[in-house]
DNA sequence: CTGGGGATGGGGCCC
DNA sequence: CGGGCCCCATCCCCA
């Protein structure tokens, strides 16, 4: 799966031109709601998961393309990258609240989605969902997915937003973040899953370099750049194809040899 | 076409 | 348990 399923989806295959950004002022509220549907709203997920990058927003949250609104679905044609299943219950924040029961019609009938059992209330129906759940003390939690079928199975935590299952909450949370992207970039409004992320887009705006090559002083705003920089200074790469010894500073690098130049078998 | 830089994502680990 | 950081990986773009 692609890693950049995220953000990169947001934009346009070109660059962002970040200096452009900077130097206006107007059209960043007027370009956001087409660039930058947010998966979800900065808002709290449990009260805890907003950063402080986020108070600053550019947006206010009245005007910020909610997702996808339940009954108006805008423009988003071209955009919906994210499947949220339930994006519409605006309060209901993910936090592994995964597979909040559907039940379809609440109103009148408490029905387990997963062994089918009634209860007579939302109440009963969730103790008796804590039997399915993994983690067993919060209502929240999610739900083993296989847990209809047994429930000697290891715990697994699933998202509700895509098919991946964690073995750990705090696996599954940091993965939530991925989709409700709570850290958004103050000058441009672009959203990260995580501070250190949006800390690293924010040097692409204020130029930033902290990482330095000591071989040729080339500065890099990432740790992970310089370090494949530092790959071009050696002579032997890092990288080598198990055919012809031929080395390279990256993978990508290598991959692209494996596939197109003299080892495509390799 | 290739190599390198920029940007960004995710999991894991540590505190 | 959450935040921060590290490492690795990947994509895009450009020289």
């Amino acid at each position: 799966m692609p890693r950049s399923f995220l953000v990169k989806k947001y934009f346009t295959s070109k660059k962002p031109n970040y200096s452009e950004l900077e130097s206006q002022n107007g059209p960043i509220s007027a370009m956001v709601p087409e660039r930058y549907p947010l998966a979800e709203l900065p808002t709290k997920e449990d009260g805890s998961l907003v950063t402080t990058y986020t108070s600053a927003l550019v947006w206010t949250t009245s005007s910020l393309p909610l997702s996808f609104p339940p009954s108006s679905p805008t423009t988003s044609s071209s955009i919906a990258p994210l499947d949220l299943s339930s994006p519409s219950s605006s309060g209901e924040e993910d936090e592994g609240r995964t597979s909040d029961p559907p039940s379809p019609d609440p109103s009148d009938c408490f029905q387990c989605a997963h062994c089918g059992i009634s209860c007579s209330s939302r109440a009963a129906l969730s103790r008796h969902q804590l039997s399915h759940c993994s983690a067993g003390t919060n209502g929240n939690l999610v739900e083993n997915s296989n847990m209809a079928d047994s429930t000697t199975t290891k715990a697994a935590f699933r998202c509700k937003h895509c098919p991946k299952e964690y073995n750990s909450l705090g696996a599954l949370k940091m993965h939530i973040r991925s989709h409700t992207l709570p850290c958004v970039c103050t000058t441009c409004g672009k959203a990260f899953s995580r501070p250190w992320l949006l800390r690293g887009h924010i040097r692409t705006h204020t130029g930033e370099r902290p990482f330095s090559c000591p071989h040729c002083n080339r500065a890099f705003a990432d740790r992970s750049n310089l370090r494949a920089h530092l790959q071009t200074h050696s002579e032997v790469k890092k990288y080598q194809c198990g055919t012809c010894s031929r080395t390279f500073s990256r993978m990508s690098l290598l991959h692209k040899h494996t596939v197109s130049s003299c080892c495509p078998t390799a």
